[in-house]
DNA sequence: AAAATTATATGATTTATATCATATAATGCC
DNA sequence: GGCATTATATGATATAAATCATATAATTTT
């Protein structure tokens, strides 16, 4: 069977839409979610918002993945968030009624749900249930927000970047191989995550391919010994 | 005429709550609220919660100042958030349902009123414009943790401490003398928000004492040369 | 398919900043 | 009010990580 995609199959029957924050809603209010919403495929390495642009509406990932980076001194990117299928993007922005402060670029050819502005304010108003999804979100962002803070102010560079892979596959999992990190970042990428520079986050993910902790395949990282790399990122329990 | 405190005025007529996301409630609304919450004295120095507690209701500040701060590795203090009167405490692991990652100190002597949990629910649930409020609230932190990691991420120390410099005087202003930031911190608090050694700090503070961008008495930091220490933060318009 | 561009890799050097050390000033305490 | 403790100050040294440089590998372009 065929699946044509979000536009054709309708939120009712959007397996994405249950791991969304729209889940929460029932049977009237998912018509009328459909109702104000449109969809959209973009290429790989394709905007879909930009850092000062005005939001227009939320963005709900459908399928692919999407890196918000915003634009520091002398041009450096910042790796902020990282989004994957069944995320909602834009709503910073959207909810406080501000610019956009990052911009949101494809990291392969996505497929995006867009909704209406005014529609999603009057859901969150009158449907307490999916603003509290919404909160959470925002809440979840917030905290790793502060981690990173903390992650970036107080541990070195290695730790930083054992850290950065332990969240890579936190955040896109693994592939069939159980290994293998389901996302391809470039090394520059990698870096602007990590806060490092770029050959400083060549030669680490040298290193640790060397002692075994991990292995490299171009942008394909598998992680081999997740227990020493727990420990490389000195990560607290 | 005496104010013995927020307790006694009742919050209808406490000038703080005008300043704080419970501007936007009504008379009634107003009054429900005053029902629902106690207000409690600290001492300078007094814990308000500790990381990983379970929030019990809302903090909202009537006086003092405060700060947020979560204790990294090897037990390095780091300062995620400076609290004001007029704001709200707490609302983060509250709203997600989850523990504090932070703890709240006083910095000061401080006045807080504490609102009941389920009270507050209720209230978001039934005020969408409170929830706006609270919403705006989170937003508006995760902007600023957002950019503190661009910050962390690509500014030296040098950059990082005039910034602060420039934050701590957003965040609580200048004394009557229109100069001095009105707050005190140690040196190894505002070394624990900028992400340096204290030694560093202190460094960094002389020199710029001693370039006549700011100058030093005791804790109390005046900020001279505005201009300068916002070239030397190096930031964008 | 060759040329051009970009990404990855690794060595050499420099530099910012942490760490260690010691001194003085300020604050808390019996 | 003197003693102990903590905070601030500043110098000397060590080191992590950036920067500069060059080479090779992988893409993209024509």
């Amino acid at each position: 069977m065929k699946n044509n995609g979000p536009n054709e199959i309708g939120c009712m029957h959007c397996n994405v839409r249950l791991n969304s924050v729209f889940n929460v809603l029932d049977e009237n209010q998912v018509n009328d979610l459909c109702m104000h919403k449109s969809c959209a495929v973009y290429k790989k390495g394709q905007y879909i918002f930009t850092e000062n642009g005005l939001p227009s509406g939320l963005f709900c990932i459908n399928s692919g993945k999407i890196k918000l980076t915003t634009s520091g001194y002398d041009g450096k990117e910042q790796i902020l968030r990282l989004v994957k299928s069944g995320d909602i993007l834009g709503y910073r922005a959207l909810l406080s009624n501000e610019r956009y402060n990052c911009s949101a670029v494809t990291l392969e050819d996505a497929s995006i749900c867009i909704i209406d502005k005014k529609y999603f304010f009057d859901a969150i108003a009158s449907s307490p249930k999916l603003m509290f999804e919404v909160v959470k979100k925002i809440s979840q962002d917030l905290k790793v927000a502060e981690e990173h803070i903390v992650s970036l102010s107080q541990k070195n560079v290695r730790e930083r970047m054992a850290e950065a892979l332990l969240f890579l596959k936190a955040t896109y999992g693994f592939e069939e191989d159980n290994q293998t990190i389901n996302v391809s970042l470039s090394r520059e990428e990698i870096a602007d995550y990590v806060g490092t520079s770029t050959e400083s986050c060549i030669r680490l993910l040298s290193e640790f391919n060397n002692d075994k902790l991990i292995s490299l395949k171009g942008k394909k990282i598998s992680i081999l010994n997740l227990q020493k790399l727990i420990q490389t990122a000195n990560i607290e329990d």
